[in-house]
DNA sequence: AATGAATGAGGATTCATTCAT
DNA sequence: AATGAATGAATCCTCATTCAT
């Protein structure tokens, strides 16, 4: 009989677990990925992943979760650096920061971006929980930058909800189509796009 | 039936399947959907599904081929209507017809925003052959406005694709999530933020 | 309304159909043989073969049993044909009559020592019934042979399989591998082993 | 049983669901013989079978090779025990052992003179690896006989693969048909009938 | 805590056969 | 007589989940 496992011990598996589903479902999408597979690539016996989690399911809600805050975290901690200068400076930040945060992790794009589709309603209304906490940051700037007169006077969930989107989007496509940009020049096009788009003219 | 059907009744008959598949993967997702659903509901028992496609695999695919097309025969016929008044005209039009006619077809967004993604390396380079040619007719009318200097200079197949995605993630959007605003606002929003965005100062 | 077909042209079509049956099972054996297949190379239309056989497996104990007769017709008639000189000479003229039409007809030899096992009980009794029919006529030879001295005394209808067995065996084997073998080489073998083998010492 | 298994206990829940299926194929065919009832004959779940095999198709391969090893070893053992006086004893020893291998193992002569044909191209290549083991290990008694002048010059695989049919035919035909023979006097026949047969006079 | 054998529901696909025209 | 669309039973295989050890 093994000693009991502290609760830091459980959570470091879990997060082994979760760092290998990652890796996993982002190579071969969410239907085609096995627990099995999972199992093996966290070096771990094919039924231990039920002693973590519920569930394929309830695994792949959770692992969507903590990439959604890792996502946070990361744009948050961007924002908090002050950015000099030009009063569209954090939202200019906030741009740049998801964009690097995506083009450093594919297997989070695949994720967000191509997984988060696969279980259909099943998932639709957790995954828009986290998704819509991450709007929710980016609104934040947007409404304040349109109080200030600095973006237009759109519904500032919308104009986040775009930015994230479009953020996003080109970060998948960069990753499934190979453009042949240099990561700098897209991260430019998209700034210059939404703050062009964005801005009062 | 069982007669002798003409090509054209053989045609009509893909056509009701393809869109009693359509009504079922845009509301359960590729994998959610059995192919006992679709012949239920294309009123035809389980197997004649063979007798007119060769699996659920190549159904879908030459479900996405015909909504793809479709999609690309509205904006190219709204184009082609002579739009009056500004340089900027066309491409405005542009915008506005393809969300329009995602407005107009929910399953059409879901499936193209959603299931496309269903089949992971199966289905990425066909998908990208159908989306591409969607892309590629956009990037016509981003690389002639830009020559004309109406269009900021920056690689015409990504600002192409930016356009496509941004319509095509909101209206995805707005069926998943009921954001309460009227098509119209939204409509304007989109033009509006694509069009200041990849216009020059 | 078509004009009421003769027997003699239904019978054609049988024939024709049988004919198209006997190549494709030889090709592919019978359970990967479609009716679609069979009915497809008789240039006829899938059901239509329903109108001639009531179902495959009829259709397939019909083919061998014509095949069966086939096989005995060509051995009776060697043995018909008067052969001269030494009193073994009809049993080798039986022997070698039979290899020379199984070198002659691959297909025949495919269903005969292939596909006859393909359904199991279902034919097990059928094809006795055929095969036997040709077991009898060698068992004559044999019997009568025995009565002469000129073949060891042994149970006349085991000895009789044994040449069909021993040259049908070996036929088939030179239709699945290449033995390299000249045909003429192979009958003396067989003759051979067949004749010293039960002629008294 | 649920908890980890040794190698060899693993091995002999394969050679039990071998048994099993060795039972119903050589009761029903390979194409009538379905995995849900293997599994029951094994007493085991449906699924569990997979476990152990890629494939129904891989079970038989494996059953018909371990199947073919057998019948290999046996005789092998039957011509390692030294015979004693004639010098055409190891071949006669060799004939029997085949014959009296055949009628102790009934299940093991359907397996090998009907089923094996059930698969078609899919098996003949793997199926004559296994078959021509044991013709070659005739083979090899049948030139050394040549070699000494006790078999007559004939391609000596053919003669090998001669012995090997007709007494598999044999055995085969007393399975299906009851000939009221005694064992003793068939294997009488056959080891006469070889022996005259292949002796030069 | 961990293992991995066992389970069985679920679903795609094939194809002989039927039958309206 | 002929057609070929329609039917649906039959079966293989996958894989999430359970559970004895």
């Amino acid at each position: 009989m093994r000693r009991a496992m502290s609760e830091e011990e459980k959570e470091g598996r879990r997060a082994e677990i979760l760092a290998a589903a990652k890796k996993v479902f982002a190579r071969k999408g969410y239907h085609a990925t096995t627990v099995a597979e999972i199992a093996k690539t966290a070096k771990l016996s094919y039924g231990s992943i039920y002693w973590y989690f519920d569930s394929k399911d309830a695994l792949f809600h959770e692992l969507m979760e903590s990439e959604g805050q890792a996502l946070r975290r990361h744009v948050t901690e961007a924002l908090a650096t002050p950015s000099p200068g030009a009063p569209d400076a954090p939202f200019r930040a906030a741009v740049r920061a998801t964009f690097e945060f995506f083009e450093s992790d594919r297997a989070l794009v695949k994720l967000l971006f191509r997984d988060s589709y696969a279980l259909g309603d099943r998932f639709e209304k957790h995954l828009f929980g986290i998704y819509e906490g991450f709007i929710g940051d980016i609104e934040e700037i947007v409404a304040s930058a349109a109080q200030r007169g600095i973006v237009v006077d759109y519904p500032p969930r919308m104009v986040a909800f775009s930015v994230a989107a479009l953020v996003g989007q080109i970060a998948h496509r960069r990753i499934v189509t190979d453009d042949g940009l240099p990561a700098a020049v897209v991260a430019d096009f998209v700034v210059s796009l939404l703050l062009n788009g964005l801005l009062p003219r």
